[in-house]
DNA sequence: GCCCTCTGGTTAATCGTTAAATCAGGGGGC
DNA sequence: GCCCCCTGATTTAACGATTAACCAGAGGGC
């Protein structure tokens, strides 16, 4: 409602020299400065975004392009995103790839055709994110050239790895959902280089791969990894069915401590993203690439989580490795 | 990059000339409208939203204030709200009210300031939100005066009540998370609604009410009928360590069908939201509010939707009751 | 032949903000 | 007393699109 021009005449002053004192940008004397600022506060002045924006170049939005909105980690990035992105004077456009990758060009388009300043995208598997005329930051995985920040999956999967050794499992099952994700592939690249050679590892994808992982208890296998919680609650089901208790025939992980793994029964050993870092640090990044900056952080990862519960326990077949 | 003006130039006609060619408007003969869309199309024009929305006072963005991102439903809204919106050319600016009435306004002030056309809000739990200057649709629940949408959550608790009823069961327990949110109270009261006086059900709130709950198993309760999934997953655990089965000794069941609802064992009964339905709902009624009409189903629910899963069975210790 | 209307445009103003360029006037250096 | 610089402003132009108002010329009616 209220435009520099409105406190300008109350005041007395040009436009400019209100624009200067509210900005603090150029020679204004102190007094004046009051004056203007009091004004403005009691006309309950808003500066409009639209003007600046045409003016400036710069909208002050940020696109955030998510492969699916209804991957479960995206509520927890997209807040995270939000709340640094405020504290950042910076607003969050979403758009949702839906699952494919034309549409995540569209989606990109879209969000570039609303004069974003930046764009945050996360991949969807096996994609890489065309090119854009503004700043991106990418959060995939090490793997992928373009990542800007991600949690370190390989070291996750390290982490889960070494966890079932040394309560010591030796033969274990690794499952994954999806080998076109890299974000997957890395996970298992880090339990299976970290496995000691003496431990029989067998990894198995998708659907079929629930079952065949399921099948290798009766030939003694003591653990199933997985690379999503949401599959480890899956194989959880279908090893009741199958009449074998978690953690007592078999040990159990997943990834990602989603919402329900603390409370399923038994509650689910998982390796969790530190969501709030990776969505800061990617706030931090693309912000100082738009000032055209380089962020000494950008590439890196962000090491993940073990969190220990009760799927997993000591494998009773075998005698416990100590931690070195 | 492209502006209309550099468009001008090469076609040789005003600015004015092109805006109307490409809007359609003004009158502009056939040869040079397609002389115009032509040249606009080889340089890539894309309008710039900025100057549209500082000329025309209307951004084409719509705020999206939410409880608290991590609600597991928001992915699903978020979603379906942000396809709908690109149909109508609009775009979702996200806000997190983080759990506090505060931030709320605070979310809602920001994204005015940002000049959004309007608000889609989903309340706090037993807050309403401030009102303000563009339209706003209120997502919550029946009860709620200023509610524009919402799922049918009273019909919702009626339904998972008649079922629950008609597969015999005669003693129920039923369980709520926090009795400030309206929406749990709405699925509440469908429920206690429905159940003929010769079913005895008795109310817990929190989670105090969750041991509560479990106490009446041991004197005949036979289902426990929950708010939601995340609170029938916490039962379902604590039922497991006091030995007792589901649905062998009780029947249980969740609402809102999340992920996990359908994987986890037994496979939960639950009631699904419609959520396109909701969100689509959400964005024409804006849509509709922007341009100043009224919409005829403002106001209206929209029916949930029983999902009978394995959670739920025949009471044995009573005769069923035939659906008439 | 005069007036009116219709077509296909053009001009110019405007939205609110920013920023470069300019300017008035006082004070100090020498 | 002249020149320069500094302070505290003001003017002016511009960002890109929209739109009301205006205008030239053709054609038709009578």
């Amino acid at each position: 409602m209220a435009s520099l021009k409105k406190i300008a005449a109350e005041v007395g002053v040009s436009t400019a020299t209100v624009s200067n004192a509210l900005s603090g940008k150029g020679r204004v004397s102190q007094e004046v400065v009051d004056l203007i600022r009091a004004r403005a506060e009691e006309l309950g002045y808003r500066p409009s975004n639209a003007a600046r924006a045409l003016k400036t170049g710069q909208s002050g939005i940020l696109g955030l392009v998510m492969p699916d909105l209804t991957n479960p980690l995206f509520p927890r990035i997209a807040q995270t995103l939000s709340i640094a992105a405020d504290k950042n004077q910076l607003g969050i456009l979403i758009a949702d790839s839906r699952g494919s990758p034309d549409e995540q060009s569209e989606a990109q388009r879209r969000l570039l055709d609303r004069g974003v300043d930046g764009l945050i995208v996360v991949p969807q598997r096996g994609t890489t994110p065309d090119a854009s005329s503004v700043p991106m930051a990418v959060i995939n995985t090490d793997a992928d050239p373009l990542n800007s920040v991600s949690a370190d999956h390989v070291g996750g999967g390290a982490l889960v790895a070494r966890h079932i050794c040394d309560i010591g499992h030796r033969k274990v099952a690794i499952l994954g959902g999806d080998p076109v994700s890299e974000v997957q592939r890395d996970r298992i690249k880090g339990m299976t280089e970290t496995l000691p050679p003496d431990v029989q590892a067998q990894v198995f994808w998708g659907d079929d791969g629930v079952s065949h992982a399921i099948e290798q208890v009766q030939s003694g296998t003591t653990a199933i990894l997985t690379t999503s919680d949401l599959l480890a609650l899956r194989v959880r089901s279908e090893l009741m069915t199958a009449q074998l208790s978690v953690p007592g025939h078999v040990s159990l992980t997943g990834f990602d401590d989603m919402s329900f793994a603390p409370i399923m029964h038994p509650a689910l050993t998982t390796v969790a993203q530190n969501v709030e870092e990776i969505a800061t640090r990617a706030i931090d990044i693309i912000s100082t690439k738009i000032r055209g900056e380089t962020h000494p952080l950008e590439g890196r990862t962000v090491p993940m989580r073990l969190v220990i519960r009760q799927s997993t326990t000591i494998a009773k077949t075998a005698t416990r490795r100590l931690p070195k």
